[in-house]
This record gives structure tokens, sequence and C-alpha cells, in this order.
RNA sequence: GGCCCGGUAGGCAAAUUGGCAAAGCCGCCGCACUCAAAAUGCGGUGUCUGUGGGUUCGAGUCCCACCCGGGCUACCA
């Protein structure tokens, strides 16, 4: 609220010249940051390379620990930021005081849209700009003392890493899915299997036959990576097309929320549907919040049922269903406005049989189908969902012929079905369907049962589990049979007649892996004159970006959807048209002028952090191994622990294991996923005001009341949500430092909750993690003197056992990522301490120890001044003793009838006799009793007794 | 509409998973220090777990219904 600065910047106090305080908490941190920098003391070793050191054992345990690393946007952080990079520290340093090997650093997501505008802004190069933002964030994070293992930074805009994102995509490229493996083949092996006839060619000519273009078009079709005509998420504003997985569910750009239409546009695509059922089943092998699991496997939308044919006039309509049980009850089918085989279903007139209701008022099918489809094609994707559930559709004047009962049954064309998923085209079950029942009821169309509903049941569709009924001919009978008999009797069936097939759909697409952007990674290919695309050979990645005359996309106004991308790279025809020598002496090619998403370079950092110069190879086998390889059977290996807001849980996070599970199958990595733990950190949230005139006003300037909130003396309102400029509620690490420092900021942050939940920010409450510092200092270093007062005596019983049940207690809390509750032990042990005449050194140094991983400047600086020469970073965490964990007597609750009424000091091996003995003769349960006689007594010993009344 | 979290003193939170509710931090009150204030220290302060029912000797914890807040998803056949 009114936060005049807590005046932690004020000079000491005269009377404590020595007192830690904001400033001289800053400058033990710069010198501690400096000599950690200077000593490598976060240097992780390697097994072998040029990170290794040769002589030293390498530790058997290593921890690779990581943060979802920072995009550096130019707007600053704020202290919402660094709460992940705190709690990977904080972990990591514990990690490496058990004796682990810790890997830990921090790389720069530096390509993408956002770098792009904020150049555009200020009218210079992205790369500067983008340069510059890392070099802010790294100074403000440096001021945190993160333990990070500075050789293993980059960026992932560094030709050298672009080089290996390249090389990547080229390893996908000159691959393709073996489905008979189950894995990702190069394509050179493919093209063996042509030649030799062990495959059959596509086509069913014979490879010796075919021209070379041919061929080379056969083996495109194969790859991984492809190019393909096809519809595709065309977003104007942005001024390039998108994945699915970046457009939100009512039809706009996940980014700056304009609209985006469906083009057919020629893009570069990933074939991830290959590895659908591999990225859902290999779900169960990691250690992930089920909740992003679910959302993977929401995503990936795997649906098993069957491919059922109907014959129409138009030839075979299949339809995909994952309920083939209720076939008898189809009784009309719909296909989606898309459909390619809605011309062919339309007739030129009405059949007898057509209701009015289905015709739309219009004299012939052909205008029926024309101006309903004319009317969902202009619908937008929002418009569709606006519009609401009520369901349209109209009659194609064809009829269907049910495989199972020979029934004819009308084909609807209705925009419900949609062309995207399954087969574009359902056969329709009202009875069993909610979706078919709300359309049959507007339609005027038939329902049948064929699921018995449960007693009681007076809804419509009834989706439940039940006995078929109404399912039989003259050669199967489903009734009697649970909804799951009766799929299985049903596919077989149909199998034996020709008429469908068991079958599994997905809702996850491929990939579209182009941008029309300037600020990305180029592709590593070229066209020759038959416009198919040719990889550009090893030495000379990387492809880099050409200097452009206007690196601004060309954008268009939000809604223009006619329009057409227009890559600012197109703009260098100079670059564009090149010569090469691509083996067959020196020839003319066209580069490809897209660019990579955002998203290719954080697909494989991970591996980057292993080995980070290694120019020769992707990533040394012997170091991967070692660091994320599998260590047991099963063991799918990855990242030790991965911290990360949940807003990746479909795009990074599938893009990465995607990418991943193809370096495995070609034998780069050894590890089948790349984050074996993933931990989802909860954000900082902030509260923000607003006037009168609904302005945001700035919060540091508001001042609270008992009755509400005023700004300069008008009256605020108060709402609660992100921290940043707009809401003018930012707070910034650099004041923390300022003001606090560095350690007493951790310390905040990490006591302020569990680090899943998320939390206000509120900067008056900073000043009890200052006050907990102070308190540790003062009990080890003289605030007159600046001496050293801890005492060489050794502890008396009761603080010891203080001391052994917070070591106890912080051990457990660490381990847990509870680092809320271990700064609690930690308080109460140090307040305990306080209240003692000298602090024993024995105990000081096990605090200090113990407080190293969440305050670790401080820490080095007392554990210094308490006579060691060596940085805490490697010393053992403090073990408790159990000895002192045993109490000489506990306090036994003794109840009645489920009330507190008694205490007793007991010894905790009192057996469970003695002790009901011991309850029952206490006068305050007799009273309590009052004459009443007793039914049972539970007793659990030591700690309870509950005398039960009869 | 569906699914998933969460609701504990004025605020943030803890509770060994069914056994003394409220550790710790902020705030608030008082005192000390001070000419005064800030800072710091010392002491004090908080009535019962969103609501209703159930299971149990015993429920913040388990079950059911409802209310409130947040997230994801939404014609996926």
């Amino acid at each position: 609220m009114s936060q005049m600065q807590t005046g932690t910047t004020t000079p000491p106090a005269d009377d404590a010249p020595y007192r830690y305080t904001a400033e001289v908490a800053g400058q033990i941190e710069q010198r501690w940051q400096d000599r950690w920098e200077h000593e490598g003391t976060f240097d992780a070793p390697n097994p072998s390379g040029p990170l290794a050191e040769p002589g030293t054992e390498l530790p058997e345990r290593k921890f690779f620990v990581m943060d979802m690393f920072p995009y550096p946007s130019g707007r600053g952080l704020h202290v919402g930021h660094p709460l992940g990079y705190i709690a990977t520290d904080v972990f990591g340093r514990y990690r490496r005081m058990l004796g682990d090997n810790v890997l830990h650093a921090l790389a720069y997501d530096a390509f993408g849209l956002p770098a792009e505008h904020y150049a555009v802004q200020t009218g210079q190069h992205p790369r500067k700009t983008t340069e510059e933002n890392i070099a802010t964030m790294r100074r403000q994070l440096r001021r945190l003392g993160l333990a990070h293992d500075n050789r293993r930074t980059f960026a992932t805009i560094d030709p050298g890493y672009v080089r290996w994102t390249q090389w990547i995509f080229l390893q996908i490229f000159e691959s393709w899915y073996d489905d008979e493996q189950g894995r990702a083949r190069p394509i050179a092996e493919l093209v063996s299997e042509f030649e030799s006839g062990a495959r059959p060619v596509p086509g069913g000519a014979s490879w010796a036959s075919l021209s070379d273009v041919e061929r080379r078009g056969i083996v495109d079709d194969h790859r991984l990576a492809y190019v393909s005509e096809s519809p595709v998420n065309w977003c104007p504003g942005l001024g390039t097309v998108l994945a699915n997985e970046e457009v939100t569910a009512d039809g706009r750009s996940e980014r700056g929320n304009f609209p985006v239409f469906k083009r057919n546009l020629r893009q570069w695509m990933m074939r991830i549907t290959s590895y659908a059922d591999r990225l859902i089943d290999d779900l169960d092998r990691i250690d992930w919040p089920d909740k992003v699991k679910t959302m993977q496997r929401n995503w990936i939308g795997r649906s098993t049922g069957a491919n059922v044919r109907f014959t129409t006039e138009a030839g075979e309509l299949e339809v995909f269903t994952t309920r083939p049980d209720t076939l008898f009850g189809a009784t009309f089918m719909v296909v989606a406005p898309e459909h390619p085989l809605v011309d062919a279903l339309t007739p030129a007139a009405w059949p007898a049989a057509t209701k009015d209701a289905w015709t739309g008022g219009h004299a012939t099918p052909h205008d029926a189908v024309a101006a309903y489809r004319a009317q969902a094609a202009a619908k937008t994707e929002v418009e569709r969902q606006t519009e609401g559930r009520d369901k349209t559709g109209v009659f194609t004047g064809s009829f269907a012929v049910n495989p199972v009962n020979g029934a004819h049954i009308p084909v609807f064309v209705a925009d419900y079905v949609l062309m995207g998923y399954g087969t574009g085209a359902i056969m329709a079950v009202p009875g069993q369907d909610e979706r078919d029942w709300e359309f049959a009821e507007r339609f005027d169309l038939p329902i049948i049962r064929t699921v018995q509903p449960s007693d009681g049941f007076d809804g419509e569709a009834f989706t439940g589990d039940g006995p078929a009924i109404n399912s039989a001919n003259d050669e199967i009978s489903l009734d009697g049979l649970g909804v799951t008999e009766a799929k299985a009797a049903i596919i077989a069936w149909l199998e034996s007649k020709g008429a469908g097939e068991g079958t599994v759909t997905y809702r996850l697409r491929d990939w579209l892996f182009s941008r029309q952007r300037y600020w990305g990674e180029p592709f590593p290919v070229v066209y020759d004159e038959n416009d198919q695309p040719i990889a550009i050979p090893d030495h000379l990645l990387p492809v880099e970006l050409p200097e452009v005359p206007d690196y601004t996309p060309r954008t268009y106004p939000p809604d223009a959807a006619d329009t057409m991308p227009e890559p600012p790279l197109a703009r260098v025809p100079e670059w564009v048209d090149v010569e090469l020598d691509l083996g067959d002496g020196p020839k003319r090619y066209r580069r490809d002028t897209n660019t990579m998403p955002n998203w290719a370079g954080s697909c494989w950092y991970e591996l980057r952090y292993l080995d980070p110069t290694n120019t020769e190879r992707l990533v040394d086998p012997e170091v991967e191994q070692y660091w994320m390889g599998p260590r047991a059977d099963g063991d799918a290996g990855g990242v030790d622990l991965y911290i990360g807001g949940v807003e990746h849980a479909v795009l990074h996070l599938l893009y990465s294991r995607f990418w991943h599970k193809v370096l495995f199958d070609l034998g780069h990595v050894s590890s089948e996923e790349p984050f074996h733990k993933l931990f989802n950190q909860g954000y900082i949230q902030a509260y923000a005001y607003v006037d009168a005139r609904g302005v945001y006003v700035p919060a540091d300037q508001v001042v609270e009341h008992d009755d509400g909130y005023t700004f300069q003396g008008e009256p605020v309102t108060r709402e609660y949500g992100k921290m940043g400029k707009s809401l003018k509620n930012m707070v910034t690490p650099d004041e923390m430092y300022r003001d606090y420092g560095a350690d007493t900021f951790r310390v905040y942050e990490m006591s302020m909750g569990p680090l899943d939940l998320s939390r206000p920010w509120e900067t008056r409450a900073v000043v009890g993690s200052l006050r907990f510092l102070q308190r540790v200092w003062r009990n080890i270093v003289s605030e007159q003197s600046g001496e050293v007062v801890v005492g060489a005596a050794p502890a008396d019983t009761k603080t010891l056992r203080a001391l052994h049940r917070t070591i106890d207690a912080v051990r457990t809390d660490m381990e847990a990522m509870r680092f809320n509750t271990a700064i609690a032990r930690m308080i109460e042990l140090n307040n305990h301490l306080t209240k003692l005449d000298t602090v024993p050194r024995e105990v000081a140094e096990a605090l200090v120890l113990m407080l190293a991983p969440i305050a670790p400047h401080i820490s080095e600086e007392l554990w210094s001044r308490l006579g060691h020469a060596e940085s805490l970073v490697r010393e053992p965490f403090p073990s408790a003793d159990p000895a002192y964990l045993v109490d000489e007597t506990v306090t036994c609750v003794v109840q009645v009838a489920g009330k507190v009424r008694d205490r007793l000091e007991v010894p905790p091996s009192i057996a469970d006799d003695e002790l009901r003995e011991l309850a029952l003769a206490s006068e305050a349960v007799q009273r309590s009793l009052d004459g009443r006689p007793v039914r049972t007594v539970v007793v659990r010993a030591p700690k309870l007794v509950n005398v039960v009344p009869g």
C-alpha cells in the first residue's frame, strides 16, 4: 500500500554498526557472486569432452535440474519471474550438498514474435535488441546468486546453436516413420526397400520404371518433415500462419488475439501424428502432474472405434464412430459441408419421401445444399462458436444403406460435423448421442434406442452402459450384450463382411512448422527446378538470416481473410536465388523464405546444456548417457527436474517430446523422454487499482484505509491479477535487491507458500524475511563489534533436541520441495537460539548449512566468518541424530467422547494398558464422566487416549 | 455443460494424511531504545476450518449435496 520504503536503506543504527542491513547484504552478495564466478564454483564436470575434469572422480549420483528458459522480452523482469529460478536453485544447491553432481544452467529463448515486435518498436535489428535484452536479464538474474554453470549458457539465436537446430530439422527431414517397427528410420533405408522390392512402391509401379522426379515425390511423401499444400491457420493480423496449438478454441491467435482463417497454403509440416500413440503411452513412464498429462492426452485425443462404410448412390460413404455397437440405431447420416462427396450426393430433384423440414425451403437439393454450404463457409470459427449449439443442416436428397439392416437412411449436410475429425461424416444415432438427438428432433427423424437405459432414466439420449436392444439381423444379434462386448462383436461382423473395421482416430494433426516471419531459424533446404526440396549439406550449416531492408512482417487488417502471407525473406532476391554445388555441379536454387516457429529452439535445448560447445556432434553420447540416460529397466530417462509454468502443457512440452523421440529413434540420444519429472510452479500475482474512470493507477501510491483504498485522495477499487506495466503494479527484483538484498528476496519468495500455488505479492511482508536473516546474523556476529560470538561449549540437550528435530524436518521438507515449511522450521530454531546467552558453534554451523540453499550469500559469509576457508556449497547437508528425535516424555491427550479433558506427561515407550489405566485414573476424566459407565477406551499410545462413555 | 484444483484468524499460510487446529510470516496492540520518528528488540493479540448432511470413539482431513473462487475444455462422432 503506501509503501514508503521500510527504512532498511537507512544507515545502520549507531548502536548496531555491524547489523545485517540491505546495504551490508548487497556487499556480501556481490562479493560472493564474484568469488563463485571467479572460482567456477558451480561448474559441473562432464564424463568426457571439454567440460570434463580429468583426474577427478566423477560423482556417481548426478542431478540435472532445469528451468523453462526465459524469453528476453525487453519489458524487464518483475518479482514473479524469478520464482521458478529460485526454486530450482534452492533444490539444486540442496542436492549438491547431498553429494550430487548438479547440472544447472540457464539459456535464452530468443527467436520469435515478441523480439520482432520490440525491434520494430525501437527501430533496431532484432538481434541487437535481443542481445541487449539478454544482457539486461543476465545482470538482473546474476544478482540473485543462482548457482549456474556459466560455461553452459547460450541463446537459441547463436549461430552455433542454430546450426544444430537446423541439423535436427534435416534429421527429421531425412527420416520416415516405419509403422511396423514403430520408430523413425533414415530415409535411405526406405529408398533401399523400394529399390529391392522389399517394400511395395505406392501406386504399384516398379521403382526402376519411375523418373527421378517421381521417385523423389514418393520419398518426400514419407518424410517426417514434409511440404504440403493443405488448409492451414492463416492469421492476417500477425501476417503468418500458425500451428493448431497456437489457435484458441474460438478461432483466434493465442498471441495477439487476432482472427485466424483456414487457407490452403504450401507449408512445412511435421509428422507428429506418427508419434501419437507413443506420446500418449509414454506419459505413464514419466513423473508429471496429472493435470498436464491429462491435457496432453486430451490434445492428442485418441479414440478407438470403427470405420464403417455405408453404400450410397454416390459410392461408399465411410464414417468413423466410437460406438459401432449402436449401428442398428443409426437412423440418418450427416456429412460435413466440406465433405468431398457432397456434390455427388446431391441429385437433381427431391426424392418422394422428403419432408418439408429437410429442404430449407429450397426447390431442389442442389439449391438447398449450395445455400447451406455458402452459409457455412461464410461463417468464421468465431461465429460458429457464438451461434451456440442450435443444430442446422439440410437434406442432400440422397439415402445411404445401413450395412447391418439394409435400412435406407437420409444423408444430411450439417456443420456440427467437422471435416477435420474422423472421416468428416457420421452415422447419427439419436438414441445414444445427445447431438444426434437434438438434430433428430429438429428435423423430425426417427429415434431407436439400442441400449436399454438404466432404471429411472428420464433423459433423452442415453450415453451410459447397458444391455443392447433392437440390435439383431439374420446373422448377428447384439441384444443383451454390454457396450464393450457389443462393440467387439459388431466390429468382427463388419470386418467379415468387408463393411468396416476397428480403427483408432486422433484429434492431433500434423504440426504446421513454417512461419512467414523474419526472426526465426531459416530452413536449411533449397528447391530445384522441379520445386522439390533438397537438404543443405552439413558443412554449409548454419544457414544464417540475411540482412533485410525491412524485417517488419507484412501484416493486414485482422479480418482480411483473402490476403496471402508475404515473408520478409522473400524481399531479398539475392539471398533467395543462390548458386550451389550440391554434388552435380554449380546450379541455381531457390531458398525457402519461411522461418521455423519459435518452438524449434526450445525443442532440444535440454541437450545443449549437456555439451554446449560441441561442433562435431549434437551431443556426445557418453555425456548424454550420464546426465539423461535411463538408469533402470523401463526408465525413459530425461532431465531429473524441470520447473516451469503450466502454460506450455501442450505446446513446448508436446513438441519437445516429439523431437526427442525422433532423436532417440535415430540413435542420437539414449533417453526416450526429455523431461523425467515436471513441476508446475504457481504464479505471483498482484493487486491493481482502478479509479472512477476505469484507469489503472500506480499501485505503490495507493493508500489503504479501513473502508477501502484511495489514490491521491480519490477512492479506487482493487483488482487482482497479473503483475505488469499495463496494470501499473509491477515490482522489480532490482527494487528488492536495493531495499532488502537478494537473500531476503529469495527467502521471501520461498516462504510465501507452497511452490505450486499462486499467491499475491505483498511488498510490506518482505521485511519479515529480512528480520529473520538479521536474527540469524545477530546470533553469530555481534552487531556492536562485528566479532563472531558463538561459543565453543557444547549445546545443552534441549537445544540439541531442537536442532536435530529441525534438521529432520528440514530434510523432509526440502526433499518434497516444501521450502516454505523448511524456512518456518529454521525460524523456530533460530528463535530458540535467540533466547540463549551464547549460541553453541555446532548449532550455529548446522543452521548456516541448512540455510545455505535458500539464502546462500549470508550463509557463505557466516560460514567463512566461522573460520572455514572453503565455500560451503559442497559441505554435507546436516544429518539428524536419531537419538535426539525421541523425547523423554510426550504429552498424551486424554479425551472423553472426543473432547480433550486432560493431558498426561508419559514416556514415549508407555504400553497401551498402562496408559489406559493412567487415563481412567485421571481426575478430570472422572469428573467429565460424571458417573457414566465407560463403553470403550481407544488407546493410541503414547499420544492419545479417548474414553467413550456408554 | 464436462473435467480438475482450491476455500483454515484481518492477509499469506501449517497441520506426521483420521488423533491436542492454527507452526511460521505480515498486520494489529503495548513496552523498550529515541528529543522525536524510522529501524531494531521484547511482550501481547487472534473461537474453530465456505454451508448442510453422513461415516467414525474421534473429521480441516473420508463420503454425499450445495455455495464461492480459479484453471482446462467445449458440437471430436
